[in-house]
DNA sequence: TGACTTATGGCACACTGTGACAGAAAGGTT
DNA sequence: AACCTTTCTGTCACAGTGTGCCATAAGTCA
């Protein structure tokens, strides 16, 4: 990894740190471009080339949060029924996160907070579930070997699984802590399963 | 009802005819508001005063479902298990659907066709949806009388029922009718009633 | 060092959305 | 009818997001 890289990906944080701060400290709305790109000595220009948007810094994380969750998938025994897959798939985001150093955990934290604060960036963040809920029900109708396009039941299983993890995600205390957010997580997992029908899921 | 407001609803409609055309035939992020605005013979500036952006005209259709589910929902027994009330909800605004005017229902399909072409206004559509469903938490966390940021499950009842509500619009037919969306909903809402627990809603 | 590749900044630009104000249209009153 | 009031509309100016384009600066490799 050279030089170039390391400046980068340096660069990209420093970005996403300033934005989250100034975020948290006057509101997402009335934080500018031209504010954060001035925190970190950077022109606008640059900032809109390490952020496609304004919005995508929120959505950051669900970069990171899909890669993993369509690997876990994959590596999933083809016999798991797909909820259950989904369940190991959510938590291994956690996981990752809990194993990720603490500058990645309260960048997370800062995130749950900015979204607990702001409804609109809630939206954000659903809008782009239902983008990966379309990929995972494809890897999920293919592992059923049925037609994505007529198979309602895929599309269910997805659904009820990313609504879950979305449940969980949300924690009544506004300073969660990553364990926290953990626990709650796992009640609601425990939940849902309770809530559904044994095999439901093929 | 006055001229005046007879007038304002006319324009609203045209405003909304033609930008759901102008949406279809060139997209909607190649549309923009002079256009639309162009195509009815107003100023852009008045545009904005009956949508408050171009994202609402895709959204027009979700406050008015919102209405009816809020209103269904309060008119439901009370000791009605929640999510059944809220599948009941959401056949209402089906309903609602098939009982208005031609020119209301081709609107419906248009909106139904545009989303189904432009993914990034089902985002748009599921972010309204979360707001949607912050009011119908609030509701079902009152009648099952829990405190709405401690019951997990009123959340729970509350995602899974607009999911399936979500996952029944989605119909594989682009030029799909009304009943063909109606019997695809019906199916789907009895595909999540099979696979949930019996009472799991208490 | 020099040649090559890639990142950056600055500029112009299109588009969305808002506040302010002046004039036009509708409603009501005598 | 004339008049006044209320509400709607267009125009203008403006802030902010996001994108192409090009010259320049910085990193990479020989």
């Amino acid at each position: 990894m050279g030089l170039r890289e390391r400046k980068k990906e340096k660069t990209r944080l420093a970005i996403l740190d300033a934005a989250l701060d100034l975020f948290l400290e006057q509101g997402y709305e009335s934080t500018t471009v031209e504010q954060i790109a001035g925190a970190v000595d950077v022109s606008p220009r640059t900032f809109f080339r390490y952020f496609t948007s304004k919005d995508h810094l929120v959505l950051w994380f669900h970069d990171h949060g899909e890669e993993i969750m369509l690997e876990t998938l994959s590596s999933r025994p083809a016999d798991e029924p797909a909820f259950t897959s989904l369940m190991h798939a959510m938590r291994a985001v956690l996981e990752d996160v809990e194993g990720s150093t603490p500058d990645d955990r309260e960048r997370f934290l800062k995130l749950r907070r900015l979204l607990d604060e702001h409804p609109r960036l809630v939206g954000l963040s659903v809008a782009r579930g239902a983008q990966t809920d379309r990929r995972l029900v494809e890897v999920v109708a293919a592992r059923r070997g049925v037609d994505p396009d007529e198979d309602q039941l895929s599309h269910l299983i997805v659904a009820f699984a990313s609504c879950t993890m979305r449940v969980g995600f949300e924690c009544p205390r506004r300073d969660a802590t990553v364990p926290e957010i953990s626990r709650r997580m796992a009640e609601t997992i425990e939940l849902a399963e309770r809530s559904l029908q044994p095999g439901w899921d093929r």
